[in-house]
DNA sequence: AGCACGCCGACT
DNA sequence: GTCGGCGTGCTC
């Protein structure tokens, strides 16, 4: 039907702004459709491309064949080209680089079939099908829905920060608005950070709404058994999806309602490129299919609740905790005025230890709180004030115990502990710091009889130790378990009626704008795993800042005015949510040339810059100034337009570019900076 | 990104 | 003489 000569536009996954364009051969003059992969031919290869376009004229005077059609029906939807094209402008990547994010690995590198082992379609067999208890909703919840469901009728696009305390029932919310969008015969998707993605989070969704109309994706899973939802969710089979960040791509379609759950979790951002944060694309997504999207959390981030400030979002509140459960008290307990173990400070202060014994008598359990792995923080001679660093890092080793090893957390190198100082040969090396493993031993010294488990990235080497240890405390083989923030989400246990941050100010004191953010939603959300059961619950917080207002507001359980107090900090430092950031970081093995590339670009960007829209900020070394063996420059540009910041780069990149051996990331919204 | 082209320095 | 460093341009 189309005897007209036909040419393709194509995106690659290059770092290249352009799209390319193509002449298609006869034979697949009716093959080609936009969203489908084909073979091109590009330099002096053959690499997947997506058709994105397809046209009868090209303005390229010498264009070259599409080599084959790789599929049969399009991979990729308008929603979803319309959604990677979104993230590549806002985001700062090529089209192709946005779309081979979406493009699910089972269909990656030109892949059009999977050979599906058994196991992946016998999995969700077993298991039993419970009936659904009726939910009934307090009054709160109830408000809550009224007021999204109209939006979900009507099918409008709409935002809504759902702010509601710890345990105070916002997934019975999420339930009923499903409910409602599944009677409309829509879907749903719904998103959880990647560590919540438990059996017990998913049993949830599946004893609610039957486990043939659920989808659940997360990293577990292999290849065939992710081509085996995919299938599932495209052909309409699954309603839900329940799935971390990565799940924005599914193929899912009629979507009537978008959840985030944990909105404020740093793991909804993705720390390559495509660098996108989930919050935006699950927005973006929804406002493509008029659908409604429920924003939830205990700490909002300051940019969802500064949205909601201007009307942008629609605010609802869930002020009560459910069964009339009471928010625990906090106490803070000042380490400065705390005894001492010969020179050092103790690491459990008398107050905590007391509230332990106490609990460990009472036969309830115990959480305690750090978010420091190892046993020493810092190795040092004191005679020289030499600190052993990461050859290949800008940052001192830990000591791990178990390994007996000094471990650098930020590459994997590990070396042995040296006998003497490497720098003036002494030999009175010294161990400072702490982290879990000393509290794990100090707490064996304290409480000789008690159950102490550990639960870090480090004893979580073993796949199903995660499991083990979640199931040995929920039985109560466990009296106390001292972890990391991995602790702090959405566990339930209803015994536990005493959590004990051991220091408070580690968080605190890193070198982030967002520092007291997170300070005071780990500390929201760590005391929000006591008092859940019949035993109200009691929370301990150990620093040396008490009166510091992140700790203040925790202990008061006061999101709003410590929303109110750092928002005052940020507009003072125009610092996100009064601006955006893009953060260009520059990274080379040399550190001259790494330095030089930034200020190189900051004096571009300057030149370019026409009116007050956007500003620069000067070129400086990052926080770890050398990571993996590369010096780390950055510039930042700030402006209250994403899209603006983003021209100007644009217009110096298009002729600026720094020597070879400097490599360059762009970061849009990035979470950690100054 | 990844590669070809092209222009200058120091070495089998 | 040439091997190889890296600045520049280009990919339909």
């Amino acid at each position: 039907m189309c005897d007209e000569k036909r040419f393709v536009q194509v995106a690659v996954n290059l770092p290249l702004n352009d799209v390319f364009d193509y002449s298609v051969p006869l034979k697949y003059q009716d093959a080609v459709s936009v969203g489908k992969r084909v073979w091109v031919p590009f330099r002096n290869k053959v690499i997947v491309g997506y058709i994105v376009n397809v046209r009868g004229s090209t303005d390229i005077p010498r264009t070259r064949d599409i080599r084959e059609v790789i599929d049969t029906e399009p991979l990729l939807s308008e929603e979803m080209l319309k959604l990677t094209r979104w993230i590549a402008d806002y985001y700062f990547c090529s089209w192709g680089e946005a779309i081979e994010a979406a493009v699910a690995g089972p269909f990656k590198k030109g892949k059009t079939s999977l050979r599906v082992r058994k196991s992946a379609l016998t999995l969700r067999e077993s298991g039993s099908e419970l009936k659904s208890a009726d939910m009934t909703l307090n009054a709160h919840q109830d408000k809550a829905l009224l007021r999204i469901l109209p939006y979900i009728q009507e099918e409008k696009f709409k935002t809504f920060l759902l702010h509601g305390i710890t345990a105070s029932g916002k997934t019975e919310v999420y339930f009923a608005a499903i409910e409602a969008v599944l009677q409309r015969n829509k879907s749903a998707l719904v998103f959880v950070p990647e560590i919540a993605l438990t059996p017990q989070t998913v049993q949830r969704f599946t004893q609610k709404f039957g486990r043939d109309k659920v989808s659940v994706i997360h990293s577990r899973l292999n290849n065939s058994e992710k081509f085996v939802e995919w299938q599932r969710i495209k052909n309409g089979e699954a309603k839900i999806v329940v799935g971390p960040r990565s799940a924005i791509f599914s193929p899912l379609r009629d979507i009537g309602l978008i959840v985030v759950d944990e909105e404020h979790e740093h793991s909804y951002k993705q720390e390559d490129v495509p660098r996108y944060h989930l919050v935006q694309a699950a927005i973006k997504r929804a406002e493509i299919s008029r659908a409604v999207v429920i924003l939830g959390s205990a700490t909002p981030l300051l940019e969802s609740m500064y949205c909601a400030e201007q009307g942008e979002y629609e605010l609802i509140e869930l002020p009560e905790r459910i069964k009339g459960l009471d928010l625990p008290p906090v106490q803070v307990v000042d380490m400065s005025m705390q005894r001492r173990v010969g020179k050092r400070p103790a690491l459990i202060s008398k107050v905590l230890e007391d509230n332990i014994v106490r609990c460990i008598k009472n036969k309830e359990q115990v959480i305690l709180f750090l978010n420091r792995r190892g046993f020493s923080t810092f190795v040092h001679c004191p005679k020289c004030g030499y600190v052993v660093h990461c050859p290949r890092c800008n940052i001192a080793l830990v000591y791990h115990f178990d390994r007996k090893e000094l471990v650098c957390h930020h590459c994997h190198y590990h070396g042995t502990v040296a006998q003497l100082c490497p720098e003036c040969r002494s030999g009175y090396i010294q161990y400072f710091g702490t982290g879990t493993q000393k509290v794990e031993s100090e707490l064996h010294r304290l409480f000789p009889g008690a159950r102490i488990a550990r639960m870090d990235s480090d004893a979580l080497q073993k796949k199903t130790a995660h499991f083990e240890i979640f199931d040995a405390f929920k039985a109560h083989e466990i009296d106390i378990m001292i972890g990391t923030q991995m602790l702090a989400k959405g566990l339930d246990f209803p015994n536990v009626t005493l959590v004990g941050v051991i220091s408070a100010d580690v968080t605190l004191n890193l070198p982030d704008f967002r520092a007291s953010e997170r300070t005071f939603s780990l500390l929201t959300q760590v005391a929000g795993r006591t008092g859940r059961g019949a035993v109200a619950g009691k929370v301990i917080i150990q620093t040396y800042t008490p009166k510091n207002y992140a700790i203040q507001c925790a202990i008061t359980h006061d999101y709003n005015a410590f929303y109110k107090q750092e928002m005052v900090f940020r507009e003072q430092l125009s610092l996100p949510p009064y601006a955006h950031m893009v953060s260009i970081v520059l990274r080379s093995k040399e550190e001259a040339a790494a330095a030089a590339a930034a200020e190189d670009l900051a004096k571009a960007l300057h030149r370019h810059n026409k009116g007050p829209l956007v500003s620069i900020m000067d070129a400086s070394p990052l926080p770890i100034s050398k990571l993996r063996g590369y010096f780390r420059w950055a510039v930042v540009i700030k402006s209250r337009d994403v899209l603006k910041a983003n021209k100007l780069l644009a217009a110096v990149f298009a002729q600026w570019r720094p020597a070879a051996k400097v490599k360059v990331a762009v970061d849009v919204d990035p979470l950690m900076v100054l």
